[in-house]
RNA sequence: GGGUCGGUAGCUCAAUCGGUAGAGCAGUUGCCUUUUAAGCAAUUGGUUCUGGGUUCAAGUCCCAGUCGACCCA
C-alpha cells in the first residue's frame, strides 16, 4: 500500500520557518522583540572614533606603522595572486589541486583594538564560515561589518542560537570592540549580541536589490533598506528642506502654517480636490497654492514670511507631477521680483554648498552638467519667443497666423487656444526644454499670472520671472500685485476660463493695504529631482500617490 | 484620456514554433576560524496577475478586466 505522506518539509515557507525560530527563542527565554538596545555609536561614529584612535597610535608608534605598510603591501600581492589563481581555475587553465606559488606575507604587527561600542542595526548580509562569521548591519548612518567566532560566545551559543536563529533582515544589537580586518575594513568584533527585533519576512535579493518600481513605491521601506541610492537621495531631500529653513530663518523670515482646507481654491490655476466637512455641512477644497494666505500675513504685518508644505492638485500623474507635492512660498515686503532673484539664487547656491558640496550638478540621462557657479542668464519672454520662431513681428501677428506658424514649427496647439496660449505653447514646447542652465525668464505676459504687478512700460508684461533649469520651470517669482482694484480686474478676467472662484476675503484683505512685496515659489520635489539627478518625481517622494491595491494576502 | 510595454518561486530573471515551467540569490541540511555578490555538497519551493475563449495541449494565441512602467495629451 502506498502511503502518500503530505509533504512535511515546510522549509520553503519562509514565514513558517521564522515563526518556528520565534518559538524556539521564546522557549529559551529570549524576547525576539525586545524593548530596547543601548546604542553608544552609529556606524559613522564608530568609524570616526576608530580612525582617530588609530591615527593617534601611529603617531606615537611610527615604526609599527611602517611594519604595517610592509605587511599591507605583501597582503595586497597575496590577494592579487589569489584572484589570479581563481581566474585561472575558472578559465580551466589549472585545477584547484595544481600547485600555485603564493607570495609570502610577514606576520601582521600588533595593533591595539579600537573603542568599545554597543551598536544596533538591521542584518543585511550574513556569512557563516565555520567557526567564524561575518555580517553587515545597516543603521541610520550606513553599513558596518561585524565579526564573531564560536569561542567569543558562551558555550553552545554560536552553534545553537547565533548560526540558527539570526536571519538576514533581523535587527540585532552587539557589543564589542572595533578593529581592522586583514583587508582593512573597520569591523566590530563582538562578544555579546541579541536579536532585538526578529524579521518575519525575507529582504529583497542582496545583489540586485529591489527593482520593481511598483513594489519600491508601495513598500518604500524595503527600497530604503536594500538600495543605497534611494537612501542617499531621501537623506539629501531631508537636508535640502533643513537648509532651506535655515537659510530663510537666518534672513529673518517667519515660518507659518496656513490652512489646507480652503473655501476657495485660489492662488493658482489648477483643478482642486473637494472634500466635505460634516460639522459645518459645507465643501472645502484642498489648497492648490499657499499664496493667498501668505499675502494675508503680509497685510497683517508679517513682512518676511514663508511656508513649506504640501499642496494638492487634482490633475494628471506623470514623471513630473504628483497630485500632492511640496511647495515653498516666500514673501518679502519692501522687495520685488528683482530681490527674489537674489534670494532664490542665494538659496540654491546655499543648498549646493551645504548639501551637495558642489555647484556642478549632472543632468539625468544627458551628458551635460548644470553649473550653478556660472552667471545665471536673464532673458525676456518676448525676445525668447522671437528668437525661437525667427519672426521679429510675432506679437503683431493674428491668432490664426500664429497657429499656422506653430504648425510649420512642428508644435501641436489646440486650435481653440487663445492668442496668448498659442504663444505660450511656443514657450513651453520650443524654449523651456532648451533652458538647461539657470535662466531667469522675465516680462511674462499678464494673462499668465493674475497676481503680479504690471511692468510700468504698459506693454502688458509683468514684473516677474520664471526660473528655468534643466528644461523645467523651477521657481516663479513676482512683484506682487497690491492694488485691490487691479487685482479684482485680473481675477475677473480669469474667472470663467479657469476653475477658481473669486476669493472675496482675500480682496478685502488687499483693500486694507498690503505692502509692496516680492514673492517666490519653488516646487521642492522638482528641486530635489534636479539637485539629486533623479529621473522621476516618484524617486523624490517617499510614498507617491498610487491606486489602491488590495494585498494578495 | 490616447499609444506602447510589462506582471512567472520571497527577490532578480529564463522558458525556442503552442508540447514535462527552469536558474541565481534567499530558505532548509551538512562542511568550512579574516569573508566582501564568500565557497563546496545536497535540498525545499509555482493559482505563470484575474476571468473567459481557441486548442488534443496555453506562461506562450484571442477577448475582457486589474495593477504598474514609459511616451503623448
Amino acid at each position: 500500500m502506498s502511503q502518500k505522506q503530505p509533504n512535511q518539509d515546510n522549509s520553503h515557507d519562509l514565514f513558517a520557518v521564522r515563526r518556528e525560530k520565534l518559538d524556539k527563542l521564546r522557549a529559551a527565554g529570549r524576547d525576539p522583540f525586545r524593548a530596547n538596545w543601548e546604542q553608544t555609536h552609529t556606524s559613522k561614529q564608530a568609524f570616526a572614533q576608530f580612525e582617530a584612535e588609530e591615527a593617534a597610535f601611529f603617531d606615537a608608534n611610527p615604526e609599527v606603522k611602517k611594519q604595517l605598510e610592509v605587511y599591507e603591501a605583501a597582503a595586497e600581492k597575496l590577494n592579487a595572486a589569489k584572484m589570479e589563481r581563481r581566474a585561472k581555475i575558472q578559465a580551466g587553465e589549472i585545477t584547484p589541486q595544481d600547485p600555485f606559488e603564493l607570495p609570502e606575507v610577514p606576520a601582521k604587527p600588533e595593533v591595539p583594538m579600537g573603542p568599545e561600542v554597543s551598536m544596533a542595526g538591521r542584518v543585511i548580509t550574513f556569512r557563516v564560515m565555520g567557526k567564524a562569521s561575518f555580517m553587515k548591519i545597516l543603521d541610520r548612518d550606513g553599513v558596518i561589518q561585524l565579526y564573531v567566532t564560536r569561542d567569543d560566545l558562551p558555550e553552545g551559543e554560536y552553534n545553537d542560537f547565533f548560526k540558527k536563529m539570526v536571519d538576514i533582515g533581523d535587527i540585532i544589537g552587539v557589543r564589542g570592540q572595533t578593529f581592522r580586518t586583514s583587508t582593512g575594513e573597520i569591523t566590530v568584533h563582538f562578544k555579546d549580541y541579541a536579536i532585538v527585533s526578529k524579521s518575519m519576512r525575507p529582504l529583497p535579493e542582496k545583489f540586485h536589490g529591489m527593482t520593481d518600481s511598483e513594489q519600491i513605491y508601495r513598500q518604500r521601506y524595503l527600497d530604503l533598506i536594500s538600495n543605497e541610492e534611494s537612501r542617499t537621495r531621501f537623506r539629501q531631500r531631508s537636508e535640502i528642506v533643513k537648509e532651506i529653513r535655515r537659510y530663510l530663518w537666518d534672513k529673518d523670515f517667519a515660518e507659518v502654517e496656513t490652512p489646507c482646507l480652503h473655501n476657495v481654491a485660489g492662488g493658482a490655476a489648477a483643478r482642486p480636490f473637494v472634500t466635505h466637512m460634516n460639522a459645518l455641512d459645507c465643501d472645502f477644497y484642498l489648497r492648490i497654492a499657499l499664496e493667498l494666505h501668505l499675502k494675508r500675513m503680509l497685510v497683517g504685518g508679517v513682512d518676511r514670511v514663508f511656508e513649506l508644505s504640501r499642496v494638492f492638485r487634482n490633475e494628471g500623474l506623470s514623471r513630473r507631477h504628483n497630485p500632492e507635492f511640496t511647495m515653498l512660498e516666500v514673501y518679502q515686503a519692501y522687495s520685488d521680483y528683482r530681490g527674489m532673484m537674489d534670494l532664490v539664487k542665494g538659496l540654491i547656491m546655499h543648498l549646493c554648498e551645504k548639501v551637495l558640496g558642489t555647484y556642478q550638478i549632472p543632468v539625468y540621462g544627458k551628458d551635460e552638467v548644470i553649473d550653478f557657479a556660472a552667471p545665471w542668464r536673464e532673458a525676456q519672454y518676448n525676445d525668447l519667443i522671437i528668437e525661437a520662431t525667427g519672426d521679429a513681428d510675432w506679437f503683431s501677428r493674428s491668432r490664426e497666423e500664429k497657429l499656422a506658424a506653430c504648425e510649420k514649427l512642428g508644435i501641436q496647439v489646440d486650435p481653440d487656444a487663445a492668442d496668448f496660449e498659442v504663444t505660450n505653447d511656443v514657450f513651453e514646447k520650443l524654449i523651456e526644454p532648451t533652458l538647461i542652465q539657470p535662466t531667469f525668464v522675465t516680462r511674462i505676459p499678464k494673462e499668465l499670472c493674475p497676481l503680479a504687478k504690471l511692468n510700468e512700460s504698459g506693454d502688458g508684461s509683468l514684473d516677474v520671472f520664471e526660473l528655468c533649469i534643466n528644461g523645467q520651470e523651477i521657481a516663479p517669482a513676482y512683484s506682487e500685485q497690491n492694488d485691490p482694484f487691479v487685482q479684482r480686474e485680473m481675477f475677473e478676467a480669469q474667472v470663467g476660463e479657469e476653475t477658481q472662484d473669486l476669493d472675496e476675503d482675500f480682496l478685502v484683505a488687499l483693500e486694507h493695504g498690503m505692502p509692496p512685496a516680492g514673492g517666490m515659489g519653488i516646487g521642492i520635489d522638482r528641486l530635489v529631482i534636479l539637485l539629486t539627478t533623479a529621473s522621476n518625481i516618484r524617486d523624490t517622494i517617499l510614498f507617491p500617490t498610487l491606486r489602491n491595491k488590495v494585498s494578495a494576502e
